[in-house]
DNA sequence: ATATTATATCGTAATATTGCAATGAAACAA
DNA sequence: TTGTTTCATTGCAATATTACGATATAATAT
């Protein structure tokens, strides 16, 4: 299949799940990174960071992009990407939640 | 291709990109939040509570166990899964000191 | 106008993931 | 022994992901 079956799934674990497959390729994470740590950026500089082509980073940028984790400015012929903070915190809300979950006594294992 | 070319990024990229993909699809989401609930489970129980086939569910707990989120033991016909409680708490720290990086100030967007 | 630069999109090949029926294996029950 | 229960493994079909060459687009420079 390679599909997976979301409908019989909360919306919260669905959401959960969008996120982390949005970073479960490192490119992803590094182009992330990349973009806390310059805070300004334009894409020619992520083809140069990271060694990938210039069609698969444009193609990872899209993906964050559509998720709401960055955001990109046309700034004459290149373009200006960064994180969009709003959305990366309440991302970041979602996703420790569900890392934080508590621990409780060990009854098993 | 479908083949991340993870030589050319960090051990820690990868890694938080290993642990991503395992949270990447709402089924695992979802079985490691009936662990964290229960504490103490049985994988017929997880069959019952997420709604796929025992063989799909057996999958996605491999895939869990092989990443060391979670172990197993047998007993009798049946096997308890729960939580590796060190392993969690590691996996937090490498994924926490992801999502906390600092947003700085905004120079573009 | 024409060239250049920067990025996006299309098309496609290679590989990965998901889901499940069928089957296997292991412990226990009768 | 012969089921029965519980979970793992195998095999396979359907779909998704990754990567990149080729090409398109859009802004600027000459």
């Amino acid at each position: 299949m390679g599909l997976a079956k979301t409908e019989m799934f909360t919306d919260e674990q669905n959401k959960i799940s969008l996120f982390a497959k949005a970073f479960g390729h490192p490119a992803r994470v590094a182009i992330l990174q990349h973009l806390f740590k310059i805070d300004t950026c334009i894409c020619g500089d992520l083809v140069n960071e990271i060694g990938l082509a210039q069609p698969t980073i444009s193609q990872h940028l899209k993906e964050l992009k559509n998720l709401g984790l960055i955001k990109g400015n046309v700034e004459g012929t290149s373009v200006c990407y960064c994180i969009d903070k709003e959305n990366w915190a309440s991302m970041k809300d979602i996703m420790t939640h569900f890392l934080d979950q508590d621990i409780s006594s060990n009854t098993c294992c």
